[in-house]
DNA sequence: TGCATATGGTTGCATAGCTAACTATTGGAG
DNA sequence: CTCCAATAGTTAGCTATGCAACCATATGCA
């Protein structure tokens, strides 16, 4: 119905790779949102909440509620930033750095697992379009 | 963080393009899957309800709340199919086909000014390349 | 020093989406 | 004709997201 319409197609595209990707991390008991950021906070030990809010682009309130959500499962910790009073570290407990390596190989064969589906090259353009639209877009 | 990440790109453009839509949809008081729906609704009256969640590739559950909010606005009416009484055909109010015009405008306005930024062959290229991996996963 | 402003984080409230499970109706196979 | 399977729609419950408004802490300027 909408078929060249941009925010459309980017919709659905999104709520289809949602689904692909939760499969990938279903063993995990974690959501893509989640799991994405986990990935983050893992390759990035203690940088602040705020950063990983930009980092991800999602608001401030997204990424308080889904640390929250990390920390109820064990898997990050608050600390305080030390020189700052108002901004929290953020650390992988433990039991998330014995995740890391799995964590990441799931998400590698995803992007495989796509990119042979897509072809290297459809895969490549697709994601380098996109990331010029959102650029332009800022 | 995911900059070659598909995911993480269309999620994030996904996000800002519903803020983009929200604007020009605020004057109208609906949020974008509304107004594509009701513009769904208005340019194909009386297709049954299954036939729109299938147009704009959203769950049943989803499809029956974003009608029931649009039925609440006054825009739609369900009625009985006729031959099956499982059915429902949804029809536009007088209120909704008075929006028609001002609507499709409004959403013409929005193409424009994203084919102006982002130059109307990249925007056409994005709109395929994404459409072509919506149909590749499907 | 003290108040105004800015910043990081949280809370409240709303929307949109999903899956699973339910109801109601239809249609077909014995 | 009856019962079982399939289909349309709804409901329940969950997650993710945003904005607006709030609290607490810093910072800067007068």
């Amino acid at each position: 119905m909408f078929d060249h319409c941009l925010y459309f197609n980017t919709t659905a595209l999104a709520r289809q790779l949602e689904k692909e990707w939760a499969k990938a991390f279903e063993p995990f008991g974690l959501t893509p949102p989640q799991a994405f950021l986990l990935r983050a906070i893992l390759d990035q030990p203690g940088l602040l909440q705020r950063e990983f809010a930009e980092g991800m682009v999602i608001s401030r309130p997204t990424t308080t509620r889904a640390l929250d959500g990390l920390m109820a499962k064990g898997l990050i910790e608050r600390r305080s930033s030390g020189h700052d009073g108002r901004e929290q570290s953020i650390f992988p407990t433990a039991a998330a750095i014995a995740m890391h390596v799995s964590l990441n190989e799931a998400s590698v064969q995803v992007g495989k697992r796509l990119k042979k589906v897509l072809g290297v090259d459809v895969f490549a353009d697709t994601v380098s379009k996109i990331r010029g639209v959102r650029s332009a877009l800022k």
